[in-house]
DNA sequence: TTGACTTGAATGCATATGCATGTAATATAC
DNA sequence: GTATATTACATGCATATGCATTCAAGTCAA
């Protein structure tokens, strides 16, 4: 810990901090979702979808907030795997977007994972922390635009 | 919104939620620190160099809470651009890294883009939430093990 | 109607991420 | 001192991430 007349290296970064911890939280919930071969990321789709019951790339970017290219291929190995249904809608640039029966299956063995991990994580955080967690990430969130 | 007899379908999931406020923050950080072409993620890792003057890839996995492969890949366009040096170490399975002049050069005129991503992200947030963010993650970050 | 503009999604590129695995060098047990 | 275990790093694989760009489809003004 030399240079200390550069007060920057004391003052920690804001994002590399959250980066750190997004790292470690998703490490987490990995592990256990896991189990039935599904990363996070492809969790919060399904799951997403689920609550539409039939949506398009363009409004899971809003609910995932994801870039629309990051989900375009996000979405490639759940549809090619079959859990999700793909048809043109009325608008005809636009994909309708649902989840399969098999889709529907795999989300419900997922989702008893998910709670796992939640639980997991949730009784070690406690209440408090992760009411802050939900505040402070709403907050960040909310800095978008 | 329908199943209401799902009480998960109103659940935040913790994870989904760090992982969007990750998202938001770091291309917040990332469009300051284009000015200079680099990515918040190589920022990290040049200042954790920095201030350790001398180091390897092993130590900085702690400093960054990075799986070795990542940092390996990581460090990878950095070295190939001249701005971090390698040489073996005592022990010959380690490499030595540090800054070149090139390296310390970049960090410095990237430091000033990076003061100004963490003061618009620390304005806005207020100085409330951001404690709650650098305690909050140091918390999630010793769940791990 | 048609030309300009806007919008939804896909692709090329480069890096980010980490698991499983491989390989070489070091440490340790005996 | 050798066999075994451990450690440090690299590589193959698959997905995650988003910027710049392209293309097709829809909208809207003249």
């Amino acid at each position: 810990m030399n240079d200390l007349t550069n007060p920057n290296n004391f003052i920690p970064c804001l994002n590399l901090e959250l980066r750190k911890a997004n790292r470690v939280m998703s490490q987490i919930y990995d592990s256990y979702l896991a189990h039935c071969g599904l990363k996070t990321s492809q969790y919060s789709i399904l799951r997403s979808i689920r609550l539409l019951k039939k949506t398009t790339n363009r409004e899971l970017q809003d609910v995932l907030v994801l870039d629309q290219t990051t989900l375009t291929r996000g979405l490639s190995p759940l549809i090619r795997d079959g859990y999700i249904a793909v048809e043109p809608g009325v608008d005809r640039r636009q994909k309708q977007l649902s989840l399969t029966a098999e889709g529907k299956r795999l989300f419900k063995e997922a989702e008893a994972h998910w709670q796992e991990a939640q639980q997991h994580v949730s009784s070690r955080l406690g209440h408090q922390v992760k009411s802050q967690l939900l505040a402070l990430s709403k907050a960040v969130v909310d800095l978008k635009q």
